[in-house]
DNA sequence: ATGAAAGCGCTAACAG
DNA sequence: CTGTTAGCGCTTTCAT
């Protein structure tokens, strides 16, 4: 009856409809799906051909009723997704996405705010969710620790505030800074300057310690700076305070691409050509690195890899609910473009 | 015993113990917590009470086994999300967000491509998920009218490809393409040109075709073009061969903001001062509209509402299956910021 | 208006 | 190694 098999079945099969094809039991069908070992090969395969034959797939709801598995882990995302229009997420998305998709754990996603804090804790513990990944949680939020507590499984992008205790990923902030200091004497320039991202951040206070640090190793101990707030806005206020301050600027670290994008044409406008006048390094290599004009140097996040990284620990996390808090840090590495 | 309603309880609560506080049966809470209209108000009173002291929340997988509703909708994105950076997402998603977070329900975001597509329309089979919003499907991608064959609840942004009815959200291109051409000529531009997106894509051609049909209104037939594919790689490369073509250009039309975004420097490169020697207007009102050196003027799409409206035709096929297709066009506005 | 009971499709003891 | 059985928590007739 040729066409059969490709017309949508009216009524979804079951796993008793299986078994009565295939002659055995409805557990004998669940061992098969479930690729339990202990199921002798022969019936395996008759099994698996009428798995086949009748298109069926598993129902995930009675499934998780009983495993208590929802089979999705929200990705929380800051709410300045929209605001800075997020270069970061799509390669959040694609990393996270790499190592669920061939699970079939479905990723959901979600604005992080108070009435989005409520539904998320209730869903984590109703079971709706199995596992949160946080992006960029803001300082002060309650979310980490709470969730923490709750024993919840959690696993944080950049390092946690305080002395929490929970799992995260991050790169080091400090070696991308020193990569950025690093290249910026070795081109010569004397007079540089860094314009941080906001120092309630860890990130940021992490790259600029970092910088001073290698810059002090490097030889010079005074290092300017300014504070942003990681958006393009910023970053060109900072550049004119900067330049207002230290004309003499030769060299700039820019704690975020975004910020870089936005005090490029500040010292364009300044009458300072990039790189002959004025060195400037980013940080991040997110999108807007490439449109900046011109491209932007920068140290690069390898965001993909450390996106399946939190999705891997946290789905360790909801396997084995007593498994140690762990971090695993990234090394970054130097995209040298035009602007440096 | 103070602290007892804060401590996260062990077990989940469920009907049956509301119910037994309440003194009633499991299908009377159940009517309260459904807001089924017929219940005596003092016994929803009692309930509502005991469903407060327990903390009670429904197990949607329970629920979702007997109502065949997963409670999820998917949202399927375009792969260039990673390669262009996608500076649309963040409003996408936001608008998205505010009509079905408050109904509970879950997005689940997905990247569009094969493998993806088979897990798609196996979960939407097997009602783990209830529907899907696709955003800007490539031409001839197969999904819409897989989805729309099989009577699966979808709906798309912007309008489909060849004559598959399927509901759809659009904004009214040729009439933001005329807002641009009004713009242009009446700043006294003449020689204007204009950057399309590529012409397999019904957006790039209606607004190429919009452009052009209000500037033949406007006493100009003739308008040169170069079609991009809204990278802003593409733009620089577009507005090079415009440059070189027609070097006497005092207007341009670019048919996304990162396209403007990569023309912008090729310009300014080639000795024209923006918005002196011609005047740029983009499309979309995306983040890259902002930061653009000078600001873009721009038509802006309102995709928050677009995105809103999605959902909400979404979930309407999901109530009523048998609904029929409609579609939306919403009215592009005109932001004038610095560059015309 | 409310309750009793059936059953959604699946997994997991427990026997055998 | 396989089958039987008992639920998972909820909605929904069907009586009452």
């Amino acid at each position: 009856m040729p066409g059969e098999l490709v017309a949508p079945p009216t009524r979804a099969v079951t796993l008793e409809e299986v078994a009565r094809v295939a002659g055995v039991s409805r557990a004998t069908v669940s061992r098969v799906v479930n690729r339990v070992p202990t199921v002798d090969s022969s019936i395996r395969e008759t099994v698996q051909q009428a798995i086949d034959a009748t298109g069926y797939r598993p129902n995930l709801a009675a499934r998780s009723l009983v495993t208590r598995r929802a089979g999705s882990v929200a990705l929380v995302l800051p709410n300045e997704v929209r605001i800075f229009g997020d270069p970061f997420f799509g390669r959040v998305v694609e990393g996270v996405m790499g190592v669920v998709q061939p699970l079939g754990v479905h990723l959901v996603v979600t604005l992080a705010g108070s009435s989005t804090h409520e539904h998320l804790v209730a869903d984590l513990r109703q079971g709706r969710l199995d596992g949160a990944i946080l992006i960029h949680t803001h300082t002060g939020d309650p979310l980490p620790s709470m969730l923490a507590n709750m024993r919840l499984p959690v696993v944080l992008s950049g390092r946690p505030m305080g002395r929490l205790r929970i799992s995260h990923v991050d790169v080091d902030q400090a070696a991308g800074a020193r990569l950025a200091a690093e290249h910026l004497v070795g081109l010569g320039r004397r007079r540089i300057a860094t314009i941080a991202g906001p120092l309630d951040n860890p990130a940021a206070i992490d790259r600029l310690e970092g910088f001073r640090a290698a810059m002090a190793d490097l030889g010079t101990v005074d290092v300017p700076f300014v504070e942003g707030d990681f958006s393009s806005e910023s970053g060109a206020r900072s550049a004119e305070r900067l330049l207002a301050e230290h004309p003499d600027l030769d060299g700039l670290f820019v704690a975020s691409d975004l910020m870089a994008h936005g005090a490029l044409p500040v010292l364009r406008r300044a009458g300072r050509r990039v790189p002959e006048d004025v060195s400037v390094v980013g940080f991040d290599d997110s999108s807007s690195a490439l449109v900046c004009d011109p491209p932007l140097t920068t140290v690069r996040q390898p965001v993909e890899d450390m996106a399946a990284e939190m999705v891997r620990l946290l789905l360790d996390h909801i396997d084995r609910p007593n498994r140690p808090v762990s971090s695993v840090v990234f090394a970054p590495t130097f995209v040298v473009r035009q602007s440096a």
